[in-house]
DNA sequence: GCCAACGTTGGC
DNA sequence: GCCAACGTTGGC
């Protein structure tokens, strides 16, 4: 099984949001990174984990945790001129975007901020926490996993470093 | 709102 | 294939 994490900036898309959907699934559509693609469509698999990352917001952290439940097929936002993420040179017959299906598992015990993820020498190899990065969609390796899910549970870690 | 960093585009 | 210009991301 792997891990990921993947961002949406929350007055788009929110946890909440993803609660409140439908079997508490939806489709995370919009990505137009081939790198955030290439991950979707190649290496998510059914089962997989994945951290929920609020940015663009007043505390930009980790909020909660989901799972894929339906691995890379074509995102067909871009095929809808009247979308925001409509793209003409993605054709049905050869899509340029793909998207997987997500499945809400639960928040964190509290958000666990890019700030206080910044801090810790077990995390400095994330892409998340280097300057400058704009992956919306990156792998996290099992021991990151762990360490994150530690740090949750802590009240606040400058608190105990 | 600012701006650094990055990805994409397109002229050559 | 290079690279300048441009648009976007996203923290602060």
């Amino acid at each position: 099984m792997n891990y990921w994490l993947m961002k949406s900036e929350p007055t788009a898309f929110s946890i909440d949001d993803l609660k409140a959907a439908p079997d508490r699934t939806e489709h995370w559509d919009g990505v137009r990174n081939y790198q955030a693609r290439n991950m979707m469509r190649d290496q998510m698999k059914v089962g997989d984990q994945v951290f929920f990352y609020h940015s663009n917001c007043k505390v930009p952290g980790i909020v909660g945790l989901m799972e894929v439940v339906r691995e890379g097929y074509p995102d067909h936002t871009a095929f809808d001129p009247k979308s925001k993420y409509f793209d003409e040179k993605s054709d049905p017959e050869k899509p340029r975007w793909f998207m997987v299906d997500i499945r809400y598992i639960r928040h964190t015990k509290r958000v666990v901020p890019l700030s206080e993820l910044k801090e810790h020498a077990a995390l400095e190899n994330m892409p998340l926490v280097r300057k400058g990065n704009r992956l919306s969609i990156m792998p996290v390796s099992a021991a990151e996993w762990k360490y994150i899910l530690a740090l949750e549970k802590r009240v606040s870690s400058s608190a105990n470093p």
